[in-house]
DNA sequence: AAATTTGTTAACCAAATGGTTAAACTAATT
DNA sequence: AATTAGTTTAACCATTTGGTTAACAAATTT
């Protein structure tokens, strides 16, 4: 039907793309090297995606869209903040364990450039936590929960569990573990993590 | 004495090395912008440092050397743990406050270059954590806090106090405030990480 | 099957960048 | 005043790097 090939070089450059810039991030990642781990002829990315900036839009709007919904509907499903706890531990440790690289190369990203959080912001399914608020703000006047500012609970909730991708060579060496244990460690985090959660929080 | 000037123009290269390099990476910054903020011209950075590799060392060692010992200090000693964590968190916050780019800078660097452990590792006043969780073994037989991982405590802690400045241009905008805004809620922290976090462990 | 469009490559280019050099400058020592 | 050693600068250099070009190959259309 259409003149191109399957887009099967997109993607091989896209897949490439991902690896080198998730790994040494935009500064450090060389169109030549994508290239290489593509399999192809550098000017082949300037054919799909015409500069490194566009490329690299790319790779990062990919990851961001990601992450982003399932964060998002799990803020806005109907269960209880317990249960939200438990699911987006669950949910979200496992799907780092996938993609270790992927926290730490958003938040570098946006350290970087913070003007790109603009164009997230308008995006369709970035996260909302108005209605999370609410149900913080209602769960305390119900006394299920201790109270707490429900920015903080948020901050919380995240710190714990990104934290440990994000910041993994630097925990590895001070908890002075090797790889597979630390592996182990996070495994052990998709439950730990939210019985810490819930215990510090329920009355 | 000698024929060497004071050596104010080594100081003023570290200082600007330390923002290019904090706010830009070692990939991100460029020698001639340091120069530049530095307001010497390029050469010097050679002559007082040989190379770019060697002047971002520098920097990095003493960005590690203002963390590390604060944290070693607290880490070992006598206070119990309740007493630790309020410390820690009181003390981590308020110095990050003051150096917000501290602790993403070496996360940074620390995965783009692994081999940068060891360095750090056979360094003096690398962080110890056995103390810790001797104490946690022994608190928790007592029955001051409930049982739980040393190794998982001590990550909790890091994460909540650490990650809101690693991250803060992404929980700005999840959260969806401006910075004053978040200036109030890390300064909150200092008080409310320590409560969560006692909460989470007393039994 | 001729013409046209799309996909791919090797060679090339200009700008940026880390680093060097040789000369000039400064200030203390003889 | 001359010497000497450390400091600073402008100009320069080689390499890297993102990006382009022109020719060629392979589909698609007519």
């Amino acid at each position: 039907m259409t003149k191109h090939k399957d887009n099967q070089t997109e993607d091989q450059i896209l897949k490439a793309a991902q690896i080198i810039f998730q790994t040494k991030g935009m500064d450090g990642a060389r169109m030549q090297e994508i290239a290489d781990k593509a399999s192809i002829n550098k000017a082949m990315l300037h054919y799909y995606y015409r500069s490194k900036q566009l490329l690299f839009e790319a790779v990062f709007n990919k990851a961001f869209s990601l992450l982003a919904p399932e964060l998002n509907r799990i803020l806005n499903d109907s269960s209880s903040i317990e249960e939200k706890i438990k699911n987006f531990t669950d949910n979200y440790i496992s799907f780092m364990i996938k993609h270790p690289y992927l926290p730490g190369f958003i938040i570098q990203e946006l350290n970087r450039n913070p003007k790109f959080i603009e164009k997230l912001e308008s995006n369709v399914s970035f996260p909302d936590i108005t209605k999370f608020k609410n149900q913080v703000k209602n769960e305390i006047e119900n006394g299920t929960i201790i109270p707490i500012s429900a920015e903080q609970l948020f901050i919380n909730i995240l710190s714990l569990n990104v934290f440990p991708f994000v910041a993994s060579p630097l925990i590895k060496a001070l908890v002075n573990v090797d790889d597979t244990t630390y592996q182990t460690i996070l495994e052990a985090r998709k439950k730990d993590v939210s019985n810490f959660l819930i215990n510090a929080i329920r009355k």
